[in-house]
DNA sequence: AAAAAAC
């Protein structure tokens, strides 16, 4: 999706042009700010029946352009419900999107905000782990859509800041990712508060069982969309294989940072205090990085993607909070420092690169122990991906510049071994940082201020798919005891 | 096994 998507309409109507939906003139020139004139395949087959009314069963990849797909028709068919009136009575909310994580509900506002900003609709987002009284005030001044994690909306909800009386569309985002999270039972509550007649939207990269009874259960004879989705990855994506030590990895990785002059590279690890780790390693080893994952504040995450977006930064080192769902635009590279436990976890990871059409590496090292893994993601994926050499790398051994051995061998190293003085990582908190990891300069969300026009974010973020979908213990018994909606 | 999400 860079500018204009001519290319790539693989089962799509590739001839199909936004000006054909009859969207709103205010809408249309919200997508030809931003350049956009072809709609993507889910686009082109979910707008016209959204606008339609229509509940709507949605499976698409990453990079799909899924977020405008839902997100132009709910601007659409609210249009005639905005009012230019300051007066919070005249504002409801009509159209409430939940999303499983906080980057997700941050990037989905900003487009539904881009879109929406030649009209009178207010937008707002609402997540955890940031103070409640920003959020409370946009809410109080009244909005017609609201983004959101369930959570923190449920909070809202119980202390009276929001009504959802009036909501008319609901769109679930990343339905599967919703379920792996365990959200099902905050979903229901939820939807216990919405009116009975409303419009529902639900988004999932897989079709699972508890997929399908879930939409049963939530949707009224929906039209199911599927933009084609496979396993096999992206073929725009040139993946490598490094067989390295395990202690080496992330020397490795160093070295790949350095031997490519990667500027814009996102590398995974499976473990919050790895992430940590292994950002400060780099730091330390000169190379802009920082970390992202459940352990930092919600500051600390959205200054980390912030920089990274910017380019104030080369390397962001996530836990997989990141794996689905982030656009990032241009992505060029995209590293595992550790092989994920769920194969599927791979395809989501590796997808954060070479996205709509651009081409992209994904560059994975592994050690011995991680054979089964690998060959877990090889069945997954339907082919063998090409080990790669190592050019130019000597092993190191000794000078780790302070940074604690990656991973503990058998009844060798523990979590709790800390040369050099070095502290775990466990919840990171806010203040004073170390010398020489230069602080960043504070970051000034746009969704802190109450509707301070934004410069239009660039490109409709397509929330990405979510996994295999291991239903939790207990989801069986609660999809069953879902009510007939 | 790990990660994510409300206080």
């Amino acid at each position: 999706m860079s500018e204009t998507p001519t290319t790539i309409d693989a089962g799509g109507a590739p001839t199909v042009r936004f000006a054909d939906f009859g969207l709103a003139p205010e809408i249309e020139r919200a997508l030809s700010d931003q350049g956009y004139v072809h709609p993507t395949p889910i686009q082109a087959q979910a707008i016209p029946i959204v606008l339609q009314g229509r509940d709507v069963m949605g499976a698409a990849q990453t990079g799909t352009g899924k977020t405008a797909s839902f997100s132009l028709p709910i601007i659409q068919l609210l249009l005639p419900h905005a009012n230019t009136s300051m007066s919070p009575a005249r504002h409801a909310v009509r159209a409430l999107v939940l999303t499983p994580t906080r980057e997700l509900a941050i990037q989905v506002a900003e487009n539904v905000k881009a879109y929406a900003q030649h009209t009178p609709l207010r937008s707002t987002v609402v997540f955890g782990g940031m103070d409640m009284k920003p959020q409370t005030e946009i809410l109080r001044r009244g909005v017609e859509i609201v983004i959101a994690t369930p959570g923190r909306l449920l909070d809202h909800v119980e202390q009276k800041n929001i009504s959802l009386a009036q909501v008319q569309m609901l769109v679930m985002d990343e339905a599967d990712r919703m379920l792996d999270m365990g959200f099902l039972p905050d979903l229901q509550r939820i939807i216990n508060l919405l009116p009975k007649k409303r419009q529902n939207l639900m988004f999932s990269a897989t079709f699972s069982p508890e997929i399908k009874k879930l939409a049963g259960s939530f949707l009224n004879d929906p039209l199911t969309i599927e933009v084609a989705r496979s396993n096999a990855t992206n073929t725009s994506i040139t993946q490598v294989l490094y067989k390295v030590d395990e202690e080496q990895k992330r020397n490795v990785v160093e070295h790949l940072i350095r031997a490519r002059d990667l500027k814009q590279v996102l590398v995974f690890s499976n473990t919050k205090i790895g992430a940590s780790r292994l950002a400060r390693y780099l730091e330390q080893a000169g190379i802009k990085a920082s970390a992202i994952h459940g352990d930092k504040t919600q500051q600390e995450r959205i200054a980390a993607l912030d920089a990274f977006k910017k380019g104030d930064i080369d390397v962001l080192v996530a836990t997989d909070v990141a794996a689905r769902g982030l656009d990032i635009t241009d992505l060029p590279c995209v590293i595992n420092y550790d092989l994920p436990y769920n194969a599927e976890d791979y395809v989501h990871r590796i997808g954060r690169t070479g996205r709509a059409g651009a081409t992209g590496d994904a560059l994975s090292v592994f050690s011995d122990k991680d054979e089964r893994l690998l060959a877990d993601i090889e069945k997954l994926i339907k082919q063998t991906i090409t080990r790669g050499e190592l050019t130019g790398f000597t092993p190191s051994r000794g000078h780790d510049r302070g940074a604690e051995r990656p991973g503990e061998r058998r009844g060798g190293r523990r979590e709790t071994d800390h040369p050099r003085g070095e502290r775990p990582e466990r919840t990171e908190r806010p203040g004073p940082r170390s010398m020489g990891a230069p602080r960043r300069e504070k970051v000034d969300p746009w969704f802190l201020k109450p509707y301070e026009p934004s410069v239009a974010p660039r490109k409709d973020a397509a929330p990405a798919p979510a996994g295999s979908g291991k239903p939790k213990p207990k989801l069986a018994a609660l999809l069953g005891g879902l009510p007939k909606q």
